[in-house]
RNA sequence: GCGCCCGUAGCUCAGCUGGAUAGAGCGACUGGCUACGAACCAGUAGGUCGGGAGUUCGACUCUCUCCGGGCGCACCA
């Protein structure tokens, strides 16, 4: 409703700037005022005309409100300040049309929906080496994805969810390096291995995040000439996983496949589900490089150096270089090496030739991982028929944390370089920074920290040193101290044993994911338990509670919010309600509830979650405060009665909306 | 050396394309449960928005500079 009105307005305002004073204006800035007696939306505009105009800005805005009128939707316009044009709303109409049973619906491609409806896009997130346990860092990059996909599917975008495995990386690499060097075993004690766990009900990733650990500490703790030896085998290691069809490379697809299952697993738990999972031994195999070379070569993206420290490469030009005509150009990025073997940015550029649909090849699928509603593919060099077709997408977002924006921007300049301008603008890199631990944190687990360490903010998660805090470690600590919560309230009563489990890992998730949500991208999380195991405040919980709240009033009413909403409508006049001192709040909780797709518009414009996290919460907080004051069960007038049933049923069903948006569920009791 | 990010209340963070008196959560202190269950609510204290200069009618927001912290700048992935 709000946005559908700050449209209006703006739209009504450049026709009288344009009839009075001959004023095109691009934009109008708007801004939502500070209180609620200053209207719900303003305009400083008077302050940028003043000395277009050479008037005082109280004139120019007085002059704008007499031109603006009356029109629909509106109560009226007023002059305040030094100058601000505030527009107060007709309150029972925008009561009336956030009710409406039309706009309680997901904003679908239709009338109000926003410009980025109807598009194909694609959302690349969690990519976990599959070499050790998903920590807390991968869960960040996961939950911002899964939530950014929802955020995107609810503003009627159609989006293919990937998660890119680097199955034939260094890191896949060490592993197997030390499995078979280290602890001496072979392709049948893998095999043996993974069915031992399974029978054992213990986890593969669990065990190769101690194995690799163990590894990368063996490169570096030998004498200079073992060493030497080590790295030799490292390496060759990698390359025989690069060449596939050998024993090692077996090894590392048994390993990495059994522990790709698990990093589903653990992200099922967080609702997060994939549609495609492609894997690098595929680029590889299937040559998607040599189609991208021809095209590079073609558009001069990419050539030869013949001289300096690049001498026998192919390079490209870094994003941002201007190097004159004939210079040589030392800083140069490498994408062919002097040996004839391709970079990682060539690979990736590759990538996502494909991801747009340009590179004229494409994967084979086959089926690899099922959820309840639908499957997820994985790449093959042959795949099954029927398959479904990912890729050739209009617009694609890559989480990738932010310390890989230079290999992004690198990829951007080639399509940019290649002429695929329109791609390159759609290219997003959906950047967040790390999770770190806080040095307190480190201690409590255990870790050794330096004292250099200790005096830090924060301190980097490594999988390479085995320092961090697995995913599931975490979940599963969540749950218990949830369960203890609920039981100790003894939320649906004493015989609801059965049901407190699935609530207990509702509250959890929602913990979680909050918890995860509610920093923005660009803000380095300094992980503590205190903090995420917090059920009060700001957190997942506290809106979850919210909605258990609103659910209770209706379950004790013997009503539903569908019902009331509809009565509502039936109400000839309720505007006395939104009047005077006491309704102010009342009023602002319908308010924020009308401004939703404001907050989606704007969470899928600056690719931030955040702000749904912080719409989500502070519409709680609202409902709590109304909650409180406004007592609706024993109210006497039957026409207040409804209306107060209303706003809960409103409160109830942006916050069941925002939470789904956010992943997270809405316990029935807490 | 070059590039990017950060610095706002004791702590952790919001602050939309510059706009009205800089906000929230936690922590501290005070008060509120025989209410639609207190995972809640009300209140108090707490800020030279890292320092300085500039642009502007107006700067937490833009520019420059300095200080402090972090991360990138491979023929590694």
């Amino acid at each position: 409703m709000y946005l559908e009105l700050q449209k209006r307005f703006t739209e009504h305002l450049r026709s009288v700037l344009a009839a009075k004073y001959d004023l095109h204006l691009e934009t109008i800035p708007l801004e939502i005022p500070p209180e609620l007696k200053f209207g719900e939306l303003a305009t400083p505009i008077a302050f940028e005309l003043a000395r277009k105009l050479r008037k005082a800005p109280k004139v120019i805005a007085a002059e704008i409100v007499a031109a603006l009128g009356h029109f629909d939707g509106f109560a009226g316009f007023e002059v305040a300040g030094a100058g601000y044009i505030n527009a107060h709303l007709d309150r029972a109409a925008g009561v009336r049309t956030t009710a409406g049973v039309a706009d309680s619906q997901v904003p679908d491609a239709g009338p109000g929906a926003p410009a980025s409806s109807g598009i194909h896009a694609l959302v690349e997130h969690t990519s976990i080496n599959p070499n050790k346990a998903a920590h807390i860092g991968h869960l960040r990059n996961a939950i911002l994805g899964d939530t950014f996909v929802r955020l995107l599917r609810a503003a009627g975008q159609k989006v293919d969810v990937q998660n890119y495995i680097d199955n034939t990386g260094v890191q896949v690499a060490d592993v197997v390096v030390g499995f078979l060097h280290l602890e001496g075993k072979s392709l049948a004690d893998a095999r043996l291995l993974l069915d031992e766990l399974k029978q054992k009900d213990q986890r593969i990733d669990y065990y190769c995040w101690d194995l690799y650990a163990k590894t990368s500490q063996w490169y570096t703790s030998g004498t200079d000439e073992e060493n030497e030896a080590r790295k030799k085998l490292r390496y060759d290691t990698l390359h025989e996983l690069e060449q596939g069809c050998n024993e090692t490379a077996e090894v590392a697809e048994l390993i990495s496949t059994a522990v790709l299952r698990r990093h589903l697993e653990t992200m099922l738990r967080l609702d997060i589900e994939y549609d495609f999972l492609p894997r690098e031994s595929e680029i590889l195999h299937l040559k998607f490089w040599e189609s991208a070379f021809e095209q590079l070569k073609k558009t001069g993206v990419l050539y030869f150096e013949n001289e300096g420290k690049n001498k026998g490469c192919w390079v490209m030009t870094r994003p941002g270089a201007e190097i004159a005509e004939g210079d040589l150009n030392e800083d140069a990025k490498v994408i062919v090496r002097s040996n004839g073997t391709v970079t990682y940015v060539g690979k990736d550029i590759a990538y996502h030739l494909w991801k747009f649909g340009l590179l004229g090849k494409d994967f084979g699928y086959k089926p690899f991982f099922s959820y309840p509603n639908h499957e997820c593919w994985i790449s093959a060099e042959k795949g099954d028929e029927p398959h479904p077709h990912f890729g050739g997408a209009q617009a694609i977002y890559n989480v990738i944390d932010a310390r890989q924006s230079d290999p992004q921007a690198n990829v951007i300049q080639a399509l940019r370089g290649m002429g695929y301008t329109e791609q390159a603008d759609r290219y997003t890199h959906f950047s967040y920074e790390m999770v770190a631990l806080t040095p307190r944190c480190a201690v409590e687990l255990g870790y050794d920290v330096s004292e250099e360490d200790l005096a830090r903010p924060y301190i980097e998660v490594s999988g390479r040193k085995g320092f961090g805090v697995k995913a599931d470690d975490l979940i599963d600590k969540l749950i218990v101290a949830t369960r203890a919560e609920v039981d100790a309230r003894q939320t649906g009563g004493a015989d609801a044993e059965a049901g407190r489990q699935k609530i207990a890992e509702q509250i959890a998730i929602g913990a979680l994911r909050y918890f995860m949500l509610k920093f923005t991208r660009n803000s380095v999380i300094a992980f503590d338990f205190k903090d995420a195991l917090s059920f009060e405040g700001e957190t997942g919980p506290y809106i979850q509670y919210a909605v258990v709240r609103a659910r209770n009033i209706f379950r004790k009413a013997e009503t539903t919010a569908e019902a009331e909403l509809v009565k509502l409508a039936g109400l000839a006049e309720f505007g006395a309600f939104l009047d005077g001192e006491d309704a102010e709040d009342i009023w602002a909780l319908w308010l924020r509830a009308a401004r939703r797709t404001l907050v989606l518009e704007q969470c899928v414009s600056t690719s931030e979650p955040a702000y749904l996290a912080k719409h989500a919460f502070q519409l709680a907080q609202e409902f709590n405060n109304f909650y409180h004051k406004h007592h609706i069960l024993t109210e006497e007038d039957p026409a207040r009665k409804t209306f107060l049933l209303a706003t809960a049923a409103v409160a109830l069903r942006e916050l069941v909306l925002a939470l789904s948006w956010l992943g997270i569920e809405s316990p029935e009791a807490m």
